[in-house]
DNA sequence: GTGTCGTCGGATAGCGCTATCCTATGAGAA
DNA sequence: TTCTCATAGGATAGCGCTATCCGACGACAC
């Protein structure tokens, strides 16, 4: 009834089935389905054909043991709960799964060491390539991924040390401009409210911090950092704490969105007027920003862009292109509202 | 210098080189670190030190192929930007990662033609393990699953056909429920307001509509179905056609907490007294639900426990347990806020 | 005609692991 | 003592594919 010829233990139709059906070796078969060198066209026919009636699909385990690459890509990222994360990995993913990546997700929960485990995991895979968030990590980390020979582009920052790729913006120049356009808008004594304090947001405090400092109206009492995770919740409490300051605060920039939407609804239940009392701005325009009441004045980041031009950059760096440009900067554009 | 019996070509560290600086043979080597069958404790010992000197780590496609098993589960949801799949999935990839299994993320979009072809690539790969979401897909979907014979759960749903395991709770109940509330708070035209229009959607209007029906009180005109994406925006939406209606709604029941929150964004941008005036309910009590002004009644899901409880199911489908339970059903708990 | 290529199919030998069978050894029973 | 039989290590043979080398054959130039 079965193959006469090699009856296989595991009942699987395999390249020697197909091979034997087109009259052909397995070897031809191999090459015919990859597009592998040249095969004399009628071949390639009778091939898929055989291929097509056994149903066959080629076991992506042998082929990776055999070929020493296999198709997964490992994206290390710090949370899926923040829209912005939910964004960037479905661009990665929908541009890697056309070329025939798989996506592999790992969650840091921003914690270096976390990381560092999850990245051994995965190097156990050899994934062809890495995506992984931002340069800090642990030593070992970095190690890690240098030594592992995967290429790996990093997402969301644009300081990338020589030889590291990178895609995202700078988060220091977007926190500056936000306040200084906050400035320019007048007001006085702009807070920045932060939770988290990941990489990313002390680059924006950075940034922040720089123009206050160059307009003469810093003042260390308006940070206000937070080491608890985002969330709406958190924006509400820190913006009860930081209205009860004296001398008052005209204006708040958060770190994130969700922590400004908290305080808009904050603001709302307290009855503090936005922004005639005081000003708030986020960072990410993330999906509901402009639904708030008033809409919410924030710093528009291209994740997708990112998520796309990230995953281009890795399949080019996985084919040995030459590594060219080292960082892509893709740049960020403030979004005014009316809540500043 | 190197190992001068076989000096691979890919230059890694393989069970040999362990083998013989162990001064075993290799097999040896494969049962001291799986831990299968007895080996003596001090060659274990002498196995575990040559490894770590060698920093061996194991070629899981060698170990696939040889076994014929592979340490992937494939998940298959509907879209990350909901924050209910994102609970689901983290409690999921949590609890499968102790056991050692690689979690494959695919995102149908709703639609199950895409799901058919993320399931055709996933299979290639033969995962261990399957999850999918709800129990509505193509014929060929469902004969791929039957088919391939990989064990799978199915989350969110709970009436499982015979054979088919599923872990979640009554989404019919659950709109019945809340249906219910607020037919006892005194609502007499209560309208449901729906997007997506998924199955789990579908079968919450069923709820919403048996109540309203028991009641007398049910009206085909108070049914909002809208197929686009959820969102904010599109709750806002919503809820101005609706507050249009007459005679005037007194209550809406959103399926999702998204657009219930799009709803009292714009109930407060437009001065509509909530719950005075109309009162709104949600459902899954998303992060920011209990946040908002009022803040939402709404339905409790236990994403979590569904996550988790899947995660165990299916380990224990592919250790070959006997399939006693075919549905768990976790049950989900009214969340009364102010906003009814 | 003869030599030189370029083209295309196949044979062979692994990739790194595990399943399976086999053998040496020693404990315990008859 | 002799015969089981459980125990623990090893030899062997793949898992299903691809890299690599080889050879046959035809085209083309001289």
């Amino acid at each position: 009834m079965n193959s006469p010829l090699r009856p296989r233990a595991t009942g699987r139709v395999t390249l020697s089935d197909v091979a034997q059906l087109a009259g052909v070796s397995p070897i031809t078969v191999s090459r015919a389905l990859r597009g592998e060198r040249a095969v004399a066209p009628d071949l390639v026919a009778k091939v898929r054909a055989a291929a097509d009636t056994l149903g066959y699909v080629p076991n992506p385990a042998a082929r990776a043991l055999a070929s020493g690459q296999s198709s997964h890509v490992a994206v290390l990222i710090p949370m899926l709960s923040n829209a912005l994360f939910v964004d960037l990995l479905e661009a990665l993913q929908h541009t890697l799964r056309q070329a025939g990546f798989q996506t592999l997700i790992g969650i840091t929960h921003y914690d270096p060491s976390e990381e560092e485990t999850l990245l051994r995991e995965q190097l156990l895979h050899r994934p062809a390539g890495l995506v992984v968030t931002g340069l800090e990590r642990t030593e070992a980390t970095r190690l890690l991924i240098a030594q592992s020979g995967v290429p790996c582009v990093h997402l969301m920052t644009t300081d990338a040390p020589a030889g590291s790729h990178c895609v995202g913006f700078s988060q220091r120049d977007a926190g500056r401009d936000m306040a200084r356009h906050l400035i320019a808008q007048g007001y006085r004594r702009i807070a920045f409210a932060a939770a988290q304090l990941d990489p990313r947001t002390l680059q924006r405090l950075a940034g922040w911090r720089s123009a206050l400092v160059d307009a003469g109206l810093y003042d260390e009492v308006l940070e206000w950092l937070n080491p608890a995770p985002s969330s709406l919740a958190l924006g509400a409490r820190m913006f009860e704490q930081i209205m009860g300051q004296t001398p008052p605060v005209d204006a708040i920039f958060f770190c994130n969105d969700d922590l400004a939407q908290g305080a808009l609804l904050a603001a709302m239940r307290t009855g503090v007027p936005v922004p005639q009392r005081v000003a708030i701005a986020g960072f990410n325009d993330l999906t509901g920003s402009d639904q708030m009441v008033p809409p919410l004045t924030t710093v528009r980041t291209p994740r997708a862009e990112i998520g796309h031009a990230a995953a281009r950059m890795l399949m080019g760096l996985m084919q040995g292109e030459p590594t060219d440009s080292g960082a892509i900067d893709l740049g960020y554009t403030l979004q005014i509202r009316h809540s500043t």
